[in-house]
DNA sequence: GTGAAAGCGCTAACAG
DNA sequence: CTGTTAGCGCTTTCAC
């Protein structure tokens, strides 16, 4: 059942259908009365392939995902969504589970004009690549910026929460920060382990790198990350981790020690998940306005959509610190 | 860049460059390595909607998710994903947030003929039309099967889980067991809380529906159910939970009361979650083979792909009954 | 207000 | 081994 069927049903062209099927005011009432009923009765639903085919769009866009088990995703891509949906866009999610080769894969479906944008939460691909797709495809990046690269981006200041909450710790009287972090060497890490060792630097602390660990984001990492802290001679008593599942493995493993954490040691997590309420201790954490970064990035890319020429913008959006048990509920 | 750009470049006709694309072995080798060249040159990328357009296939399959929120099913996609790509298909997801209009929406992907086939791991439109979907696209339900739907599916035996669960715990010496659970009032919801009944029947203990707790599947609705259950005299001493984050709302509420967990109260978790060993008590919980769910998904979904009208099947796979803290460890 | 026809980019007979 | 051609389903001029 296609156009062309519908057409001959109602003795009519297939430009008329097609008219009707997309709200042309230039046809007879009479006529598209007598077409949607046709319609209605097939259940004729026309193919999107020929018309993408036809106007080289799709009304699709792309979201790139490094991972489906990090919750921290889901409400930006909701923010997308609800967006997109208001500009007639459906969005898509493809998961490259941080492999180049499903990256490069699922971008194909940009070169392909299989959608009409994308949104990307995580790049591995260098920097040249993605000024060069930035400049060719609607293609914006979300929480994590590919340093160098020419991109429209939304991002809150990574390096300036850390900041902030290592120099409460400092406020508060701790001389021994650790930190926790991952190894990925991105944006984002980086720019929160710059603000952990300005703030440090500006305070008067001397900054020891094996005061930093570096591993993976899972809650084991926390907790390995923690043992190590544990054995630095004075031992730290505050830290400020990468993620609220490095907080937590961290936690875990000071609870197994019988160490008050909140108490004896404070530890901060980082994107306010939803998890961090419901921990004992409650886990203080830093929070991104995850539903307006989906927002934006989703504004930005609808510029692109308009005109690919269209400037390129960085956006900064603000972030809070939250205080819960873990660092002592205080501030 | 059209393949007629390639075609001219090359002074070969679009013919034998789609040939080339299509990895046709006659072709002869020198001509290959020309055509090769070119479209290494000008980096030209075929465009896929038109050879959908004419191969009336996308190698493409959409998975329905009804929340990004829950790491449950991040291994499930995993599963499809790892096995899709072996046969040489790309896995689309599409986050429906449990509302039918966007469930609607996605599923006429399937009509559109913009993807090959659909795996659905939850949906709320009714029997009928999954039945009716199912003849005629290939479509497969993961986890959450609809009821009286003709319909290929792959779940656990949620019944048999909890029914295994209740009785461990009337083994053990239970009198007064409750029930926290959702109110979906969906396949696998309905299936646990009918192995909580069948379990109390076969054992000789009345049945009480006060002891049933159903809401949403929010931490807090963990929280608020628990403290519903306690409020219940002969006060419960054990208590199954329809998913991780009830149990743990509900841990969270019972610590709050001064009532330890797997000591006073047993509390089983559902999912296994990965959060499961990194909270305090761990928490007991039953294991659904998540990547083995989307594997064979997938592999029911390729039988569909194949052919249309090969047998709907439904698959079973086992569960684990995972024991740690919050039943006290034992078993 | 409606129809005829071209063409989006590709693949697959069929011919040679 | 390569080329010609039709056509997948749709939209959009251009006529009338």
């Amino acid at each position: 059942m296609n156009i062309k069927d519908i057409a001959n049903k109602c003795n009519l062209s297939v430009a008329t259908i097609s008219r009707v099927i997309n709200n042309d005011p230039k046809v007879a009432d009479s006529t598209r009365k007598k077409v949607l009923s046709v319609i209605d009765k097939y259940k004729f639903v026309p193919n999107i392939t020929g018309r993408s085919l036809r106007t080289q769009k799709s009304n699709k866009i792309l979201v790139l995902l490094p991972t489906m088990s990090n919750q921290f995703y889901s409400e930006i891509i909701q923010g997308i969504e609800e967006t997109a949906e208001e500009k007639g866009y459906a969005i898509l999610v493809a998961v490259t589970n941080l492999q180049e080769h499903q990256e490069i894969k699922y971008l194909h479906m940009l070169r392909m004009k299989h959608v009409d944008g994308c949104i990307s939460l995580f790049n591995t691909i260098e920097a040249d690549a993605i000024t060069s797709l930035a400049k060719n495809y609607p293609f914006v990046q979300c929480c994590e910026p590919t340093m160098n690269a020419d991109v429209s981006s939304v991002e809150i200041n990574n390096r300036q929460a850390v900041y902030d909450v290592v120099k409460q710790f400092i406020d508060k009287g701790h001389k021994t920060i650790g930190m926790i972090s991952g190894d990925y060497y991105k944006t984002s890490e980086l720019g929160r382990e710059t603000g952990y060792q300005d703030a440090l630097r500006d305070y008067g602390i001397k900054f020891d790198k094996n005061l930093v660990v570096k591993n993976f984001y899972r809650y084991e990492d926390g907790a390995i990350g923690a043992k190590k802290l544990m054995a630095y001679k004075p031992r730290p008593t505050a830290i400020v981790c990468a993620s609220d599942s490095l907080a937590l493995g961290a936690t875990s493993y000071l609870k197994s020690q019988g160490i008050k954490v909140g108490v004896d040691v404070c530890v901060m997590g980082f994107d306010n998940t939803s998890i961090t309420t419901y921990t004992s201790p409650t886990l203080s954490s830093i929070n991104q306005p995850r539903y307006d970064l989906g927002k934006e990035s989703f504004k930005l890319l609808y510029e692109k959509l308009q005109d690919i020429n269209s400037v390129n913008k960085k956006i900064i959006l603000p972030f809070q610190i939250i205080h819960r048990e873990s660092t002592g509920c205080d501030n």
